[in-house]
DNA sequence: AACTTTTCTGCAACCGATCTCAGCAACCGA
DNA sequence: TCGGTTGCTGAGATCGGTTGCAGAAAAGTT
C-alpha cells in the first residue's frame, strides 16, 4: 500500500485539498478543529506529504548538497557525519556528493542539486576553489567553502585558524623540549593546507629554528613514505614532525615504523584535524583538533544567510590540541 | 538564469512540448529531422529535464539509497566509495543515508527514498536485519542486503563468505607456525560477525586448537580495549589474533601498543576487510580483503533484478588473504 | 440593525514533465 | 480510386502538491 494523495485525504476529511495542504504547511491559516480533524484523519491514512510534488511547486527543498571529493578520507567522512547532523537540526537532508576530485562529477553534482531545488550548497574541497565556476553552475553565491577562498571572493567560508594550530602543534613540542622540528604537509592543494605550510614556515623562525621540510608527493598509500624516507636519511634528524594532518601522519607513522623507527620512541609525531581515528592507531595520535561538529553547525548558518540575501561571511575557528600517545619528551 | 522548462524549449523550436519530451526520452518516436532540431536547440538554450516533474509523473527516479549505521567507519566509506560507482555505472545516482545506528533514522529515510520514488534500496547494516521491518515500510522485496539474512527470508543479499576468510586468516598463521591463535569479534551484532566467529570456532577446533575468544565489548575508543588487557593478562598466551573486522584490528593493535605489546614482535594480528587505511596503519595490517566493489556492483544487480519482477537472490563472494605487515612467524 | 473587518475554506491555475488518444499525411496494394 | 497501414505530432489529462483570489461565515463596531 503505497501512501494516499492529498486528494483521497481531502476526500476522507471531508474538505478540499487545498485545506489539507494548509493544514500541514501553513497550520495557523486553517481553523484549529478543522486542521485537527485533518491531521487525524491523515494520520490513520498514513499519509506524507509528497516531497517531490511540493518541491515541484515551491521551487524550494530541503536538500542540502555536501560536495566532497573522497568519502574514504576520515575527514571528510566526520565533516559528512557533523554536516548530516547540523543539517537535521535546521529541518534539511543533508546529500552527500562524492566528486572522487573530478570538476566533472561536482559539475554534474551541482547541475542535479540545482534541479532539485536545493536551496544552497556545501563544499569541501580538494583543490583549490574558483568561485567563479560555481556561480556559473547555478547556485551563486548560495554556497559555502569549508577552506579558505582568495581574499575579496564572495563566497562564505568556514575554517580554522592554521596559524593557531601549528603553533599549539610546536609550542607543545618546545615544552616536551624538542627544538628540530620537520613539517610534512598533506599533498591536498587547498588554501588551508598552504596556510598550515605557511605558518609552519612563519612560526618555526620566528621561535628562531630553520624550517625543515618533508617531501609530502606521493597519494594514498604511498603518502607520509617519501617523507619517511627522507627523515630517515637526514643528517641531523628532527626529533619531532607535525603533519598537515592526521592521514599524513598515519602514512609518516607507518613509513617510519617499516623503516624501524618508532613513534614517539625515535620521533615524536603531532597531525592535524583531531580525528577519532587517532585514538585507535597506533600510537595514539596527538593532534592539533579541529571543531567539526561547530563546523557544520556554521556552514549551515552562512549557508542560510546569504541564501536569505545576508551578508557574505568569513567564519575562522580556533582549534585545540588533543594530546595522545604520539609525542614524548626529547632525550 | 535557470534552465528554460519544456514549453519554453517546444515554443522555441515551434514544435508541441511532448514532441520535446519524446525527443529526449523516447528518440525512437520522433522524425529524425524533428528530433535534431529539438535537441539542437534544446542544448543552444541549455536546457535540462526536470528530475523532479519526471519522477513526478513517472513514479520512477534513479536515486538509488544506501542505508550505512556511519560512514565513519571506513569499510562503510569505502563500500559507499564503491556502490556510487557501481549504482553510476548503471545510470543511477547513490544517496547516502546514515542513521547513525538508530532505527527511527533508518524508517525516515527508507520513506524519504520510497516517497522520492526510489526504485530500489541498499542496506548495509550493523545490527541484525528483520527484513518483515523493512517490507512493511515500502520497498518490499525491492532491497538488497550486504550481510546474511536468515535462511528462508524474502530478501536477496551479497556476503563474503566467512568460512572461507577466517580459514584463509588461520592458514596464513599456523603457515608462520602459529598454533595458539585468539579471536576479537566485531562488536557488530550481525550475521556476518556472528559468521565469522562461529566460522573461527569450528575451525580453530577442526584444527585441534583450543579457541581463544577475547572480549570484544567497548564501543569506539573503547573496542580492543578489553581485548588487550585480557590478552595480556592470559596465562598461556596467545601468539596470534584473528580480529572480527580491521577496525578492531586497529583498535587492538594501539591497546597492545599502550600495554608495550607490538604487533607483529610479540603477536601477530589479521583483520578482516582489507581496507585501504590498513596500507598506511602501524604496521600494515595483513588482513582478508573483501571484494567491496565487486559486492557493489553485484548488489546492484541483485536490486535491479527483483525490482524487475526476477527472482531473490543470495550471492557468496569469496575473500582474498591480502599479506602486510602485522604478522610474521613465529619464533 | 447595518456595516466593516477578520477568519476560514473552496476554486482553479500552476509547477514541469509523461503518455494515451486522436488526427493527419504519406504510403501500400488491389 | 479507395480502404487500410504506418509514422509522426498535437491536445489535454495527469502526477501531488501550493497559492492568489473570491466569497461565506463569524466577529467586531457604531
Amino acid at each position: 500500500m503505497s501512501t494516499p494523495s492529498i486528494d483521497e485525504v481531502a476526500a476522507a476529511a471531508g474538505v478540499h485539498r487545498s485545506t489539507v495542504s494548509r493544514a500541514f504547511s501553513r497550520p495557523e491559516a486553517v481553523k484549529r478543529e478543522t486542521r485537527e480533524h485533518i491531521r487525524q484523519v491523515a494520520a490513520s491514512m498514513g499519509y506524507r506529504m509528497s516531497p517531490l510534488a511540493q518541491a515541484l511547486r515551491t521551487k524550494v527543498s530541503t536538500l542540502v548538497p555536501l560536495v566532497v571529493p573522497d568519502i574514504t578520507n576520515p575527514y571528510f567522512a566526520e565533516l559528512a557525519k557533523a554536516m548530516t547532523a547540523a543539517a537535521g537540526e535546521r529541518g534539511y537532508q543533508l546529500v552527500l556528493c562524492v566528486t572522487e576530485n573530478d570538476a566533472d562529477a561536482t559539475a554534474r553534482y551541482l547541475d542535479a542539486m540545482q534541479a532539485m531545488y536545493a536551496p544552497f550548497a556545501v563544499i569541501a574541497p580538494y583543490a583549490r576553489v574558483f568561485p567563479a565556476e560555481f556561480e556559473s553552475r547555478g547556485f551563486g553565491k548560495r554556497l559555502v567553502v569549508i577552506d579558505r577562498v582568495e581574499s575579496g571572493d564572495q563566497i562564505s567560508t568556514v575554517t580554522v585558524d592554521s596559524a593557531t594550530g601549528i603553533a599549539l602543534a610546536l609550542d607543545h613540542l618546545f615544552e616536551l623540549g624538542h627544538t628540530s622540528i620537520a613539517y610534512v604537509s598533506g599533498i591536498a592543494g587547498t588554501h588551508t593546507a598552504a596556510d598550515r605550510c605557511q605558518a609552519y614556515r612563519t612560526l618555526a623562525e620566528e621561535r628562531g629554528m630553520t624550517p625543515i621540510e618533508l617531501d609530502s608527493s606521493g597519494i594514498g598509500v604511498g603518502a607520509g613514505e617519501r617523507a619517511a624516507e627522507e627523515l630517515v636519511s637526514l643528517r641531523e634528524r628532527p626529533t619531532a614532525v607535525v603533519a598537515g594532518n592526521d592521514l599524513v601522519a598515519f602514512g609518516l607513522i607507518s613509513s617510519l615504523g617499516s623503516r624501524g623507527m618508532s613513534v614517539p620512541g625515535d620521533v615524536s609525531v603531532v597531525g592535524f584535524d583531531g580525528l577519532a581515528l587517532g585514538a585507535r592507531s597506533n600510537p595514539p595520535l596527538t593532534s592539533v583538533q579541529q571543531p567539526i561538529a561547530e563546523m557544520g553547525r556554521i556552514a549551515i548558518r552562512l549557508a542560510e544567510q546569504v541564501a536569505n540575501g545576508g551578508p557574505v561571511e568569513h567564519v575562522v575557528l580556533q582549534p585545540q590540541l588533543l594530546v595522545r600517545s604520539s609525542t614524548r619528551p626529547v632525550r
